[in-house]
DNA sequence: CTCCCCGGTGACAACGTTGTCACGTACGGC
DNA sequence: GCCGTACGTGACAACGTTGTCACCGGGGAG
């Protein structure tokens, strides 16, 4: 900038009126500064600008993982209400990891982010506390902040969601109704675990311990819990999932087991065309299960049968949760608030599965 | 600093040294200074640190968007290296659209990140060259850069790739092979639809125009554009796809065509249990179509018939990218290099379908 | 005893901006 | 002719660091 002004033969300082656009320079001078700016190549630095300003016009964003559909959704708008404030975002992946999530955070407080979109991996925030007061405003989504934090939260129905999931099986029959999810440590796999027993106990139907199984999603504990599950004297005859990965990983746990099993021939088992409602099971007798899984991906609708979910809605999360930060950064200081976005069923056939005839 | 200075009675440049971890400090000195900050929840300012040192520790990410699972696989990739690496990343998606690209990019370049990683949208990256003689790295990833820039490139070999799809489905006995891809507009696109046209070279098979359909992956488009394949007096027995989101659009499109048409009764069909290899469509002649896609999804193994592809490695482009641009970060100066990345076959089922036997 | 070196410390400028204030000129009204 | 005003411009400090250099006192070598 001092390059540009010695070049063009004015002071600096109106050198940084043409480049803000201040009024009150003289049409040709400015003419003369601009020049001398392609002459240079000169760009702003923007870090000295913001080292003088204060703000920083960007955001910190803390998911789990970018490479998860559920988070890139949230991420992505994230991003379009960032550009539309114009403002850049910083991305971290936690990766479930608090230590990394801490380190992310204070990294990014460091950089001097205006706010922050958190979605927490762990459940202490007492690091957030001098920042929080150094004026930095932290949103958290889709899991609330560790007690004694007073911020906006925007959060699924998790509960609710997970309740009418349930309810919808129980409504087609099935009494015996398996759950499987995340780790209880995650406030959404207790949240939606919580959801399970509602609806058992709005329909009152016991509640029985063996029909859970809850950790992290691996192929292989899914698979081992299934088994267990399929060989109880009373065994489900629906699975309700926790979460998108879960389902996923329990579908692909079932088609293993099948394998293991083999398909039975046609004996006792209806052809169905692909696609077709009301599908019947090839499978032998404790593999066809019915399921409803929390959260919707994509093929769920492709698969055989097609997957009934309950979805919700992660662009949704994401831009609500970054409204909220630049209604704050905008000067807007209401109370801490805590917003619940709505979940919805989407039937697709395999919640809508009677429980299997034949035991 | 000033107010921590002052507390613990020290110069400014000693609780520097401190806070650095800088050698020459006494230790019961170092002692106060650490208390110093703590009582007042003190944390360096990264902003004005960098303006001091003239490295931001941090890059920049231009992808298309984030929510596609092809990118965010890349995305996290960059972020795992630059997280190895002490360095912060400004992730943006320009949506395909060249003027937010270049917003993007200068934007970053504005925040003087130390380099970028690129996923272009346009094919003119002029407005690059002022920065990059400023001294800011960039590695174009996925696609190359505009003429005339001399920069580090990661490509997947997407003509080796489709060659190969192509070949695969030539060598289960198909003659007629439709290509439907991309806009020929975007690189990756053109290489395939060049591999594609190899492939049918090397096994003396003739072009027909009529059988290749290019374009944005609209449902309405690509259903459309099957329609009229199907309905060509020599149709084809086979589908190449050009990228994972055209694969799932047509697969879309077809269990729509398929809908339209009504499903088949058993008459003519054979049954076979899911999961099963070697199926045969229950469909109308002409919708029972072998495919290949290009790029792997998530799912594709669950589908009926499970989906061959050609995978390419999201990740190792990410990965290949940032570390190229950190070993220039860390002062190497090679000329400027063009790495292609391999692909791989994964076959499923759905390529190795023969040509349907009843025309 | 003198000299030199070294560990510990601090003063100061510089990084590239922008906010504040003040200067100088021209102009219109009294 | 004088004042007030408006406009265009510039000097300067400040933002919060860090690199450079200088200072001071003590201890070992000569």
């Amino acid at each position: 900038m001092n390059d540009v002004a010695t070049t063009a033969g004015v002071a600096l300082k109106t050198v940084s009126r043409v480049v803000n656009d201040e009024p009150g320079v003289n049409a040709a001078t400015a003419e003369r500064v601009r020049q001398a700016i392609d002459l240079l190549g000169y760009r702003r630095n923007d870090g000295a600008r913001v080292l003088r300003r204060g703000r920083t016009a960007s955001i910190g964003l803390i998911i789990e993982d970018v490479a998860d559909p559920f988070y890139s959704g949230l991420s992505r708008a994230v991003e379009d209400v960032a550009l539309r404030n114009d403002c850049l975002v910083f991305t971290g992946s936690s990766g479930e990891d608090p230590q990394r999530e801490r380190k992310l955070v204070l990294a990014f407080c460091a950089r001097r982010v205006d706010g922050l979109v958190i979605v927490p991996a762990g459940s202490d925030h007492g690091y957030l506390a001098p920042e929080l007061s150094a004026g930095i405003h932290a949103v958290f989504a889709d899991r609330p902040a560790g007690a004694g934090l007073d911020v906006d939260t925007v959060l699924c129905d998790n509960a609710g969601g997970a309740r009418s999931g349930v309810a919808h099986l129980i409504a087609h029959g099935h009494r015996r109704i398996a759950f499987l999810g995340d780790s209880a440590a995650i406030f959404t796999a207790a949240e939606r675990f919580r959801g399970y027993r509602q609806a058992l106990e709005a329909a009152g139907l016991p509640y029985d311990e063996s029909l859970v199984a809850m950790g992290t999603p691996e192929q292989a504990r899914v698979q081992a819990d299934l088994g267990r599950l399929i060989a109880l004297d009373d065994p489900p005859t629906a699975l309700f999932t926790g979460n998108g990965r879960t389902t996923v990983t329990t579908l692909r746990a079932l088609e293993a087991l099948r394998a293991t099993t083999g398909p039975l021939d046609d004996h006792g088992a209806t052809v169905r065309p692909l696609g077709a409602p009301g599908p019947r099971s090839l499978y032998p007798a404790g593999l066809d299960l019915a399921i409803v899984g929390f959260d919707d991906f994509e093929l769920a609708d492709m698969l055989t049968p097609a997957i009934t979910v309950i979805a919700q809605d992660a662009a949704g999360l994401g831009r609500t949760s970054a409204e909220l930060l630049f209604r704050r950064l905008s000067g807007d200081d209401p109370p801490a608030q805590r917003v619940q976005l709505p979940t919805h069923l989407i039937p697709r056939g395999s919640g809508e599965l009677p429980p299997r005839s034949c035991p």
